[in-house]
DNA sequence: CGTGGGGTTGATACAGTTCAAGATACGTGG
DNA sequence: CCACGTATCTTGAACTGTATCAACCCCACG
């Protein structure tokens, strides 16, 4: 890894209060790595060689069983993805992929329990982004089990609103099957459900989406802060 | 807490390690009590005052949303619960009540925090039992989005079935509205599931219920270990 | 012996999936 | 720059899964 880069790295809330000897440990083992879209970059049942932090781009998480498939979540940057299996050694509960282009840092797992043990500022970070992650986690079972589709998509849009800029517009950057999927919905339904979703001001505008009546969108999808956000 | 029980505390695996004066930092504000069925522990939208650990009985973890609830987990001894949310300081994403009679090892929040920084066997004990119930709540997301009612239930049959001694019978120890809700069904439909399985071999045996051909069910249900267990 | 809560059953309605067909957008090569 | 082929998305119709509402049953308990 080269200098820039590894100061890059060094500024990430999980080192930032590493000391310098366990951090040149974690580092030197690490790789900075480019991927192009559609790459699988962990797959469920295999144990972890690595903790990866999604540096650029976008990944997404995903699921199998009986020749079905779903995607659990999309991550951004600065996540950190599979901390659990990592610090326990155990097998992979889902399969990772690029779905952009996309940047990841890859910390050998060994190397990650090894400092994990030593060095306290390490272990308290890590558990701080276990613990983001493990509420991200519940965050989406709720939505699951206490939302319908629609109302799934209605605070997503109303989400990912406020995250593109509160300008009243959604850029679709991920293609509809993923979306669809994501949401716990066919491709289909998802169609449908953004028809549905003109009537509470919802309307489509060439490639993305814009929100004309954000209250009555909000009146309707209901969002709440012990699930979305 | 008397001796006895402090002696117990020790042993558990979140204290094991904890060299002695941090355990009796912890210990010595901690409380061993005892609830009736169906007191609320926590709500969820507060911030947490306590780290809970069932020590006996059972407690029901469960949310609300516009005015529907859905139990998220049922928690048997020795389980630690709300980590996330001690460690984060941060509101709880979800309630808990006994559900039969408990007790509860209550820790107040801030003496987590407090030893959590500066006794690493603690922070890796903590990190651990966190590791573990993240991993819980992705095995259940996969269980809702990845299988049907009917299979959920099936699932949940096997298991109980193993974790009750593998004598094919299962003993319904809690009421059928709570076993729904964590299914993720309604008790309707809990019972036209459990009519289903009698073409799997599962049939009613008075307040229990017997399972007579467990190759047919096991064929039916599809058991996968990256979802139960 | 009635009363009530939990459980079951039935009828119906709604939500969501599936399959098939059509529309739209997009990149490629002529 | 257009024509074509392929991807992705949308729409429609039929079907399955699940929820809802209402009636009924059953047993425990006063």
């Amino acid at each position: 890894m080269r200098q820039a880069e590894s100061d890059l790295v060094r500024t990430l809330p999980l080192f930032k209060d590493v000391n310098e000897k366990h951090f040149y440990e974690l580092i030197s083992a690490a790789f900075l790595q480019r991927f192009p879209p559609g790459v699988t970059l962990i797959r469920e049942g295999n144990l972890p060689d690595f903790l990866h932090i999604v540096v650029e781009g976008k990944v997404e998480l995903f699921a199998s069983h009986d020749s079905h498939e779903t995607v659990l979540d999309i991550l951004e940057p600065l996540t950190t993805f599979i901390p659990a299996a990592v610090i326990r050694d155990e097998v992979c509960l889902k399969s990772a992929r690029t779905l952009a282009a996309a940047q990841i840092l890859l910390i050998p797992a060994p190397a990650v329990r090894d400092v994990f043990d030593r060095d306290a500022a390490f272990a308290r970070a890590l558990v701080n982004e276990l613990a983001v992650r493990y509420r991200c986690v519940e965050r989406s079972l709720k939505n699951e089990k206490l939302r319908n589709s629609t109302e799934r998509l209605a605070n997503w849009l109303l989400q990912e609103e406020a995250r593109q800029g509160n300008n009243r517009r959604v850029a679709l950057d991920i293609d509809k099957r993923t979306l669809a999927s994501r949401l716990g919905m066919t491709p289909e339904n998802l169609s449908r459900n953004l028809a549905q979703l003109s009537k509470h001001g919802v309307s489509k505008s060439g490639a993305d989406l814009a929100i004309n009546d954000i209250d009555s969108l909000r009146k309707f999808a209901k969002p709440n802060s012990l699930i979305d956000q």
